[in-house]
DNA sequence: ATGGTTGGGGGCCAA
């Protein structure tokens, strides 16, 4: 069995404590890292090994993006993908050992105006999830995709549905795409196979908000998606929601996954 | 309708 978590972790630099206190809590085998916010040259490489992770990929960007995946298991392959034209930092995969594929997204957040003539960052994440769906017609299985998709597709996966219905991260055009791309590889949304669709689950809470506890005004943006042939295999999922209380959190909490690899 | 907070990096921009 193998833990597998995934966190918008909102710079991997300014972090590191928090992610020290996660391995010990949890004990993962693969995390996968969304907004590192560091170059290459200045990943803690050497800090997240000493956490116990022998096997690591990162793909890093100055100020913006970047992904990472750290592993006890080691890889038998690594690659990025260049998605929409853009040479952001928002993929990397790995070929964990045993031959399953873990693919770790960075979606592109889309900006405020949900208008693709108005706004170039909603275009660009509209095409990101279409480019994520081509992609996924012609993947090899097994896999898993995990990472911040910025998109929360189920009326319960917000705190409002009808007032975030023009919401960037909510609305129709995104999540038809995302259905779109959930529908490409017959994707199972491993936490709504685990809690019911008409249960309240987010995974972010935003940082402008005096008591996000209180308010809840949450989403759920950070998803873990496996092919077919992997659901018999999966044992559990988990939001780490007490995350969000610890001392200089990040807005998303991990995103937790047992399966047999 | 607006503003609220955070991170990176040293300007504001993106979230």
């Amino acid at each position: 069995m193998a833990k597998i978590i995934s966190w918008n972790i909102n710079s991997v630099r300014l972090r590191l404590p928090l992610l020290a206190k996660l391995v010990t809590q949890q004990k993962p085998d693969v995390i996968c890292l969304q907004e590192t916010k560091a170059n290459d040259d200045v990943f803690p490489l050497s800090a997240l090994t000493d956490l116990g992770f022998a096997h690591i990929a990162f793909s890093g960007q100055k100020s913006y993006n970047g992904v990472a995946i750290l592993s006890k298991i080691p890889f038998a392959s690594q690659r990025v993908m260049q998605i929409a034209g853009s040479q952001d930092k928002r993929h990397i995969a790995v070929t964990l050992e045993g031959g399953v594929e873990l693919h770790n997204f960075y979606v592109p957040a889309g900006g405020d105006i949900p208008d693709v003539t108005l706004n170039p960052a909603y275009d660009f994440k509209l095409r990101f999830v279409e480019e994520m769906t081509a992609w996924s017609n012609n993947l090899r299985k097994p896999a898993i995709i995990v990472g911040d998709f910025n998109i929360a597709p189920f009326e319960h996966d917000v705190w409002s549905h009808k007032q975030l219905a023009n919401v960037v991260s909510h609305t129709e055009p995104e999540i038809t795409r995302l259905n779109a791309l959930k529908a490409s590889g017959n994707w199972c949304d491993v936490a709504r196979h685990f809690v019911d669709e008409q249960q309240k689950l987010y995974s972010w809470w935003s940082y402008r908000n005096k008591d996000w506890e209180k308010s809840n005004r949450g989403r759920r943006l950070d998803h873990i998606w496996v092919t077919p042939n992997l659901v018999s295999n999966l044992q559990s999922f988990d939001i780490l929601k007490e995350m969000r209380n610890w001392e200089s959190p990040s807005d998303h909490v991990p995103v937790i996954v047992e399966i047999k690899l």
